[in-house]
RNA sequence: UCCCCGGUAGCUCAGUCGGUAGAGCGUUCGGCUGUUAACCGAAUUGUCGCUGGUUCGAGCCCGGCCCGGGGAGCCA
């Protein structure tokens, strides 16, 4: 039993409310802060918060000094604070454990806090989104988040590649079509990287397997659900591997980084109301259709499509809609794709590349293929594109000293993270999130 | 860049036919020994996005601008 006082905390073994079941019946020191509460006239409700968890703190009017009592009575929300008292079982309790105050100290008594427990728009949750990330659903959707990351790098580091990151100014565009952001690099135009990819190429020649993972900015005027326009991508770059093999390794790698999240992250995904039955429905073999063969899909449904057209979000819905877990398009026409798309051998007008649909939705999440690997193709390339050559001296010369059949992909990590856990937008899944009209905070 | 919607109290919104604004929540104070977005009582809260116009009179009607949201194209 602690000793009363105001001043100097008890000394009591600081404890996380994630693990606060291992400690039934023993005095514990919690640290966090408050996030909300209740009161019933001699007792209070603090419903404490630490970051691993949120957990019911109760304070009795007989249990502290009258001063830890009114200053229980008076905590606003989110003002920081030290509780110490015992961890008890009981059913009444959100968690299923609650704590006995015997001491309550304040580190930090907080402002009004904008964030009440009430409903708020999305403008004004996306102006706090520095406060907005203590509720408990950005906790969840954060933490996922973390694990997915986490996941993707076991894989890869656990199948033999190297990490091999790409740098984030670059001289030129990367592929040209979209828009690039400009900034000033001593008095030379540099801009940020749209893709890693043709870094990745240079390590593949280099170490073999290897992949790069870091953000990635678009300046395009994307207003939709789908874009950001700074987002993070990992992108894995194989030497030796064909179209075949890069779609054998999408489908593994999606399958080992969703089953296991799946399994991690049950709580949260649980507490995000996500139906774990479509994911657990996430495994190989994924179906596998030609553009070709989607084109057909999508005129089934309804869509006036072309050969040669690319899908829009509708077209890409309707073709996962067929399906129950994520799908393969591969062999789109060549003027859908990049230029550094290899064509298909057996019928030019084909470029041998994959897109990953996900399922509910949620579009791609992995676009690649197999690479151009011969020097004056490539060339020929990059002159229809009206690309300056220059700019590809580099890449060019991938070609020029033991060139090789290569091929990888890229994977969107927020679409990815927005499907795990069945968001409607992707703005959510990253911290700060930069949009078109959204730079702050 | 295009299409649609919105901007009223700290927040979420209502505001009829054009007559200078209202609810819930929050906050503050009081009550309650088991609350679950607690509840009960009282108090508190306004540059109606900005600007010009119509009108005796504009939150409301008209023009311009700013900001935000949703969607398209493009993409991951």
């Amino acid at each position: 039993m602690c000793k009363v006082r105001t001043k100097e905390p008890c000394r009591m073994p600081w404890v996380y409310i994630n693990e606060i079941g291992q400690h039934e019946g023993q005095d514990v020191t919690l640290k966090g802060w408050l996030y909300n509460k209740r009161s019933s006239g001699k007792l209070h409700f603090l419903q404490v918060r630490d970051g691993t968890g949120i957990l019911q703190c109760v304070v009795f009017k007989s249990d502290v000094p009258p001063e830890q009592f009114d200053l229980a009575d008076h905590l606003s929300q989110e003002s920081s604070l030290i509780v110490t008292g015992t961890v008890r079982a009981d059913a009444r309790a959100p968690l299923g454990y609650e704590v006995s105050v015997k001491d309550l100290q304040l580190v930090h008594t907080a402002e009004s806090y904008p964030i009440t427990p009430k409903e708020h728009g999305v403008a004004f949750l996306l102006d706090h989104r520095h406060l907005w990330l203590r509720s408990s659903r950005q906790h969840a959707i954060l933490t996922v988040r973390s694990a997915v990351i986490r996941a993707c790098r076991d894989y890869f580091d656990g199948k033999g590649f190297t990490l091999l990151d790409a740098p984030i100014f670059t001289p030129a565009a990367c592929e040209g079509t979209t828009t690039l952001f400009a900034t000033d690099y001593f008095g030379e135009t540099a801009y940020l990287t749209q893709s890693g990819q043709l870094y990745a190429e240079a390590g593949a020649l280099a170490f073999g397997k290897v992949y790069c993972f870091g953000p990635t900015f678009r300046a395009e005027k994307s207003k939709t659900r789908r874009h950001l326009t700074e987002f993070w991508m990992i992108e894995p770059e194989v030497a030796f591997m064909d179209l075949a093999g890069d779609m054998d390794l999408a489908e593994d790698f999606v399958e080992y980084v969703v089953q296991r999240v799946r399994r991690e992250q049950r709580s949260h995904l649980e507490a995000l109301e996500r139906d774990m039955t479509v994911l657990e429905r996430v495994r190989k073999p994924f179906p596998r259709v030609t553009y070709s063969e989607a084109v057909e899909l999508v005129r089934q449904a309804g869509f006036l499509i072309q050969w040669g057209d690319d899908f829009g979000a509708d077209e890409e819905t309707a073709i996962s809609k067929q399906f129950d877990r994520p799908v393969l398009v591969h062999r789109y026409p060549t003027e859908c794709k990049a230029f550094y798309m290899k064509a298909d051998p057996e019928n030019p007008r084909l470029a041998l590349c994959v897109d990953v649909l996900a399922p509910e939705g949620y579009g791609e999440i992995i676009g690649g293929g197999q690479r151009e690997d011969d020097l004056e193709t490539l060339r020929a390339k990059i002159r229809a594109h009206n690309l300056p050559e220059e700019s590809f001296g580099w890449y060019l010369d991938l070609r020029r000293y033991g060139s090789v059949p290569h091929a990888g992909f890229g994977m969107g990590i927020e679409r990815v993270v927005a499907w795990i856990c069945n968001l409607p937008h992707v703005r959510e899944t990253v911290p700060f999130p930069r949009m078109l009209e959204r730079l702050r905070p």
